[in-house]
DNA sequence: CTGAGTGCAAACGCTTTGCAGACAG
DNA sequence: CTGTCTGCAAAGCGTTTGCACTCAG
């Protein structure tokens, strides 16, 4: 579940970066994380262990590493919410979110559901949808049972 | 198309509130311009022909109609949009956006097409989807026409 | 009259940027 | 060495808030 070093080093160094400490740091506190995670949070997780780190590197890190294609970027009502990108073969294809709008909890949702939709849309309305154009609120499983009225 | 003031003061004092010069001006205008307007936009427009009126007055009076549900509030990419809420009965069971990634143009989805879908969101992920939770992004059909590759 | 609403100005949270120094290659 | 990257500090953006004053009811 964890990337590997040296196939990062390689795709940084690939186009023509470079691949410092502070970028390691960040990509691993952000696999270690997992899900879905603040800039904040990763940056709190960060300066835990490495004081020294600012909040600067840490956006630029993620920005850098989402070029890459190695970090995906969701905005979440006006914050940003960084995910370790899968490989490009396993769902690459199609990669939406569902935001819990209770508890924040963050899914995806991927594959038929979203292509007849998307499919529809493209027909009816000409309007061709991102591949990650999808940003769903709305209550997840738990908090809807929670809640019921 | 336009709103009717004598209805609107009616609903204002209903919630023992006030119809204020300057929410009549922000309603007003956000109603003229049609649509969905940025609050930039919509300021600069009042404030063209009102320059007493402050920035923050219109925030508050935007927030004020989203309240009483006269106007609707949807966050674009950490900027809010307004738009004129239409009567309940008309459309309101399903309103969702579509929001073209290059020339910015919104528009709106509703019925069979969403409902199919957030039907399977609910069987498949037992998620709930808000009735206005959905933003999608992509290319509308001229930019999509514009863009052929 | 009286308190809901206003204008002003200052602060907010998140993000970006300019700069001089630091270090990966 | 050299130019990418960092840390610092400051600014930027859209939005919110505290305050005394004003005016709709």
């Amino acid at each position: 579940m964890s990337h590997q070093r040296l196939d990062i080093a390689t795709a940084v160094r690939a186009h023509g970066h470079r691949l410092t400490p502070q970028r390691q740091i960040i990509l691993d506190t952000l696999c270690e994380m997992g899900g879905h995670v603040t800039v904040a949070a990763l940056y709190e997780q960060v300066s835990g262990r490495f004081p020294a780190i600012d909040r600067s590197t840490v956006y630029r890190g993620l920005d850098f590493f989402a070029e890459l294609g190695l970090v995906r970027a969701t905005d979440v009502g006006g914050a940003a919410v960084y995910e370790i990108a899968g490989p490009p073969e396993a769902n690459g294809h199609a990669h939406h979110h569902l935001i819990c709008r209770d508890c924040g909890f963050i899914d995806h949702v991927s594959g038929e559901a979203f292509n007849a939709f998307a499919g529809r849309l493209r027909r009816e309305f000409g309007f061709a949808v991102d591949v990650e154009g999808l940003t769903i609120y709305g209550l997840c499983r738990e908090c809807n049972e929670g809640a019921a009225a």
